[in-house]
DNA sequence: CCGTACGTTAATGTATACATTGGTTTATTG
DNA sequence: CAATAAACCAATGTATACATTAACGTACGG
């Protein structure tokens, strides 16, 4: 009897979401191996709603399931990173493209626009984790105005595998001045209506972001995160 | 005691595998709703591995669990496939467009040949079944040499989502005899080493395919499969 | 006769008991 | 003392029991 509120949503997808959450908040280290009692103990949730949270988890690409000795929190290394980014480019910049050639009302535009002056301002407070956050913003934005849902879901599965390495670099790396103009270049040739322009600029800056990352990663001698 | 033989693999495993075979050997009919209750009386396997198996084919987009009315086959629209079709477009060409920029070994390139010239053959032939098993590998092959493990398993996933709709659709459509000039070219670009070439073809060959396949979905009045 | 409300039921969501297995520890022998 | 083998144990894989809920049918009232 430790029941007070009824919440209606089904404790897998309770232990999905937290379980997740703790990931992406870094809140374990790299390659780190957890028991499925310890999960079991620390949400208060039983063994198969947890497990079936693990095995989202795994097919969302954040875990492994190791056959006995709990899971593992994925490490990132730098060639993940590259394979991730390689798919984020070709991604956005379908998405980009698509953009392009579709008439945006000026309220779809505006979901693009707002992100972007998000972001100048956030650089010129220097307030990083503002300025990641409108970035974030800016690049949803993008893909949900590609109207393609499938799309839209990779996109984000691979943003949530590099989220916590994006998490580390934030305060290591160079202010990020060029990604709001290319930002700004992407809208206005999306409102031009150039395609070919529109996905050119976003490979470019997905590819500048990438070797930026690789850069960093490599100066700091990180392995895996 | 109906054990005979020790299989080594896991029942969940199975479950995934039997299913995820049914589904996309079109099995069951788009839509279709089946029981739990079925599916473990069928597998002879007890309700958590095959929840789990369910749980693993929702999350690659075969199938939805609906609370409380077993899993439904997720039938596939003409926008679905258009959205499949624009994923598979943006990450194969990539794969283009990276194999374009390495110099490929003699036995990296045979994988995209042979399958090319067996494209070749089979329509010869006539033999529409090996057309599309050689279509299949060399597209297979495209994305395996990309060396990105993600890309690939993405490309994976939507072509599983795609394969009902494909194995309809294969005998009603015109012989496609450009799709081999397509692949022809593209290897030459690949040679070349002109990697924006190699991406265009395979943009376009992708585009022309979708578009073809759109048309005849439609010309058959099919809304979903 | 129709509509609503309640009860039954069947299916899933959840918890737990049982089976299996791989690793570790201990005991025995050379 | 070291090496090997057997037995134990802990963790997961699997099966099943129990709880919950939504749908359907029935009965009662208007």
């Amino acid at each position: 009897m430790t029941k007070t509120i009824t919440t209606n949503i089904p404790l897998a997808e309770k232990a999905y979401q937290v379980i997740r959450e703790q990931i992406l908040n870094n809140s374990y280290r790299a390659g780190e191996q957890i028991l499925e009692k310890t999960l079991v103990e620390t949400l208060a949730i039983s063994r198969t709603p947890v497990r079936e949270a693990c095995v989202r988890l795994e097919k969302e690409g954040l875990i492994e399931i190791k056959p006995r000795h709990g899971i593992r929190v994925k490490p990132i290394s730098l060639e993940d990173m590259a394979e991730i980014y390689e798919i984020l480019t070709a991604l956005e910049s379908e998405a980009a493209r698509k953009l392009a050639t579709q008439n945006l009302k000026a309220a779809d535009l505006k979901k693009l626009v707002t992100p972007t002056t998000a972001m100048e301002k956030a650089l010129a407070k220097n307030d990083l984790e503002a300025w990641a956050e409108a970035d974030e913003a800016f690049h949803l934005a993008l893909v949900e105005l590609s109207g393609n849902q499938r799309l839209k879901q990779v996109v984000l599965q691979f943003w949530g595998q590099a989220h916590r390495v994006r998490y580390f670099t934030l305060h290591l790396r160079d202010k990020p001045t060029g990604s709001t103009q290319d930002h700004i270049d992407l809208v206005n040739a999306i409102k031009a209506g150039n395609s070919e322009l529109a996905a050119s600029i976003h490979r470019n800056h997905r590819i500048e972001g990438k070797e930026n990352l690789l850069k960093l990663l490599d100066k700091y001698r990180f392995v895996q995160l």
